[in-house]
DNA sequence: CCTACCGATCGGTAGG
DNA sequence: CCTACCGATCGGTAGG
């Protein structure tokens, strides 16, 4: 568990901002006054926005990886880990919303570089579905004619849930993540 | 085939620079200079920045309705009707990427009254694809458990394209139709 | 459609 | 972390 200081508070002002304005909606006086501060101290404790905006990503990443990743390591079928995987994945969607937000959207208002930087990191995590879904053709359970074709199938569906999902909605997340599974299952099942 | 006066250009221009860097980094003196006057002279030809919006996202939704809802009206099976409106839709979004990606994108950064507007007219279109969901599960050719869910998954594969496809890439525009086309009908197929 | 400009606001800094 | 402020830039307007 991080300890809540104020850069924390800081950050999670931004993520929060950014999900719900954009980045350049957003302005650094927003942030301090979620904050709790002023604009001018905001400087004390970042470099600039677009840094904000970085380490946003970074740790919206690593979340995601955190969450998937070990999935693949278990000892399980293709099936039940792509069922898990998506799970996971709805998990911190669910739980960090703005700032999966802000991980899951290419962002076009930023410098070159951190733009570059945000698909690095989203490439990464990319890679782990790809994983699952190669196991599962190995293993003979899923049909797949075009590996990243239906990669990007199936992460588009699964990402544009944080365009309308709402916790407290007629579905809860589990349940949006059960049929979800059914649906990108029927989409790879080989019989 | 509309006249291509100078509004139109200047309508033209700020479609490609809102797609390509959003509502808010895209300024006045961007689009003027595109459109070939100074920012003052924009405003003999629209009314505010935002009413640009407004009019591309218009103009967007009607593309897409007029593409894809005429194949409703065929005699043709669900599937094969589905089939139509899926190049339908992706033929927009390659012949009209900038204006797809406008309309396609709820852009957080603009007035209330804006967006409630442009997702009316989202929401209008979706129905054509409720529609063509009801024929299937009606004639038993489509399994669907829940509409709404199964539709947004399927446009949300979908609208995911106008992010990651670009002419001259791998896959024509309308090969990726093709394989899509059979992505979404395994999600759907009854037997 | 241009010239000339406006009030407001922006990200960021200096000095404490 | 605050006070006080900067140069730049923003959307939009007046008058021709």
């Amino acid at each position: 568990m991080a300890r809540k200081n104020r850069r924390d508070a800081i950050v999670e002002a931004a993520a929060e901002l950014f999900a719900a304005k954009g980045f350049r909606a957003t302005t650094v006086r927003d942030i301090a006054e979620e904050a709790g501060i002023l604009s001018g101290s905001l400087y004390a404790h970042i470099a600039t926005k677009e840094d904000l905006y970085l380490e946003i990503v970074q740790r919206a990443a690593q979340d995601f990886t955190r969450a998937v990743e070990p999935v693949l390591q278990e000892p399980a079928g293709p099936a039940a880990k792509l069922r898990r995987m998506i799970r996971a994945h709805l998990g911190v969607i669910d739980g960090s919303r703005a700032w999966a937000r802000v991980y899951l959207d290419d962002d076009s208002e930023l410098s070159q570089d951190t733009r570059v930087e945000a698909r690095r990191l989203r490439r990464e995590y990319e890679r782990l579905w790809d994983a699952v879904l190669e196991e599962g053709v190995a293993a003979g359970e899923f049909r797949v004619e075009d590996e990243t074709l239906t990669r990007l199938f199936i992460l588009s569906a699964l990402n544009g849930i944080i365009r309308w999902y709402r916790p407290g909605g007629r579905l809860s997340a589990e349940a949006v993540a059960e049929r979800y599974v059914q649906l990108v299952l029927r989409v790879l099942k080989a019989d």
